[in-house]
DNA sequence: TTAGATGCAAACGGTTTGCAGGGAA
DNA sequence: TTCCCTGCAAACCGTTTGCATCTAA
């Protein structure tokens, strides 16, 4: 079995935005394309301004209020998602289709960790039926400090 | 068995964060007092902004800056809670010993519903076998909006 | 007496908005 | 040609900070 790139695998993405913007008559703007391949060129968290500034970085002309819209884009159709780890300025990460997971943070540092656990689709199920809502969308993050090495 | 009332209860509440202040060498202003009443004196979620207005109509004179300073002071001793929910100003809620919840919030009115499960206590416990760290809080939020009857 | 708190107002910083110019359709 | 998007800069707004004054200890 070939084992795909990640050039193909961007290709399918591209594909998947285009069709987005074409479906919600968005334009397809080079702008655009290249703050979706700025994103999926680099792992793990960000946040605008590291964004704006790797942009600016590697001599792409960009806007903050242009990151913002396209932000605003990528949410909608699903390729990126949106945390707000309790400071107040938010940080995104790139989604991971079928990679569903939650996040732990260190008190100190802020670095971030990721786990999965089944039991909160368990939850969330509960929690539908108990309001007779349709949860679209959950935030589920731990805070703490490492232990000391015994 | 006699109901203890209100205010009774919020006695013993004056006298722990008056013990708290005393243990971390803080003085015991007036103010603080009167804020921490304010609080447990409204039911539900608040912020920052909503509270000094609140303060302001019952004619105390308090600056936005000391509200600031005492919730954090109450939130170092837990009598109050923290919640960022998504959007970029923080609300609080006085917290309610031995009664621990989380929340779903309705994306169009920002409505807060509570509820408890148990099975987050297990997952919390698998994190912190997983990284072999200390949880000192965390944040469970569901978003979602209300279905239609049937 | 004095170091910590307060009120006020200005500063801060992430995000949003207004607007003239540019380019996708 | 149209009008959606972009870059730029200013506005916005919740939070933080600086400072003169006040007061708990």
């Amino acid at each position: 079995m070939i084992k795909k790139g990640p050039e193909e695998n961007f290709e399918k993405i591209k594909i998947f935005f285009t069709e987005y913007l074409e479906r919600n008559s968005h334009r397809k703007t080079p702008e655009r394309y290249t703050i979706l391949k700025e994103i999926f060129a680099t792992e793990g968290h960000f946040d605008i301004e590291t964004l704006y500034i790797r942009m600016k970085n590697h001599k792409y002309r960009v806007s903050r209020a242009t990151l913002y819209n396209t932000m605003e884009l990528l949410l909608g159709c699903g390729l990126v998602t949106k945390h707000q780890f309790g400071t107040n300025y938010a940080q995104f990460e790139k989604a991971m289709m079928f990679k569903q997971h939650d996040h732990f943070i260190f008190n100190d540092t802020g670095e971030v960790k990721e786990f999965y656990d089944p039991r909160i689709a368990a939850i969330r199920a509960n929690v539908e039926n108990d309001f007779n809502v349709e949860i679209t969308h959950y935030s589920l993050t731990f805070y703490g400090n490492s232990r000391l090495k015994k």
